[in-house]
DNA sequence: AATATATGAGACCTTATTAATCTTATTTAT
DNA sequence: ATAAATAAGATTAATAAGGTCTCATATATT
């Protein structure tokens, strides 16, 4: 009962892009490294979010993602459920044909319950509340020094709490 | 982010035992076929209940579970996290290790809040609320002709729903 | 004591999901 | 035209879920 590695990267991608700002093109090989997700894992990630409207893919040289949306209008529940699809804690409550008394099951009514307090806490998250300087990825300091060819250069995240040292080859 | 199968199983086997009464010995067959449950995984399952406490192995002939608890002092959390481990919501929850920041990450703090609030749901949901006529499983049918050698039947439908039955040892 | 009946414990197997990675396009700035 | 970037989907590796099987052990009955 717990959130995929993809959904975390969705959420950490959407913060960056938040503090960049509505309507600003990263490069996806920034986001990787800044946020510590493996580049390719990205890619695919972010086809998820653009197919959800969440953001923009921008192909070709100099292309990268751009968040299409305020984030003030963009929920964590909305990003969670693009990734791992809607929340059900339990089978019966996913495929109430798998139970045949659903609704008068007592069982069934808390998972009920649960779910939707579960989605109600995440609805009410919207991404501007995310933006705090310590949050899960170090908050960019335009460290858009070109580092060309590179993958994201996974490393066992040591770079996560120096974000802005410069990387000398 | 569902709760797996195993625990759904563990739930409806206490359901049955709940109903039973605490303190009533059914066997491992009669359990399996009435809540439809896999006669060999409910074995498993027992096992992890039996070392929680909740309920007794009586093995040999006319062997079988019994109930150790009240079933009003058994929550559904118990049962859940007895079969899945300790609910966590996502990773970083699970392993502030992983999460340099995590204390003062705002993403951070949403998981806790929804995970707490979770587990407190589940914690107020005890089986004696879970007792109702249409739950997941069937009450009390005594569809017991099908299988002719089985004689564990456990004479006469005794097994009224009396929640606190007198402990015949 | 011998036998039949039950479960215990854990190894084993099969399938599904997760988490990436790789490869071959395609798009775009210069 | 070329290099720089992502697209899209196939492939792979690791892990977990879900269930099955086998041998061991315990108990009631005869």
């Amino acid at each position: 009962m717990r959130l995929t590695r993809a959904a975390e990267y969705a959420i950490r991608c959407l913060i960056y892009l938040s503090r960049q700002g509505q309507g600003r093109l990263t490069s996806r090989q920034e986001i990787a490294r800044q946020a510590n997700i493996p580049a390719h894992f990205l890619a695919k990630i972010a086809q998820d979010l653009a197919k959800a409207g969440l953001i923009e893919i921008r192909q070709g040289a100099r292309g990268g993602f751009i968040l299409c949306k305020d984030p003030a209008a963009i929920s964590l529940l909305e990003v969670v459920e693009i990734m791992i699809g809607e929340i059900f804690l339990n089978d019966c409550v996913a495929r109430p044909a798998s139970c045949k008394v659903s609704y008068h099951c007592a069982v069934h009514r808390v998972w009920i319950d649960a779910r939707d307090q579960l989605r109600a806490t995440l609805r009410q998250v919207s991404f501007d509340q995310l933006l705090s300087d310590a949050s899960c990825i170090p908050v960019h300091q335009e460290t858009l020094l070109d580092t060309d060819d590179l993958e994201a250069t996974d490393a066992s995240g040591t770079d996560r709490n120096e974000p802005f040292h410069e990387r000398t080859e």
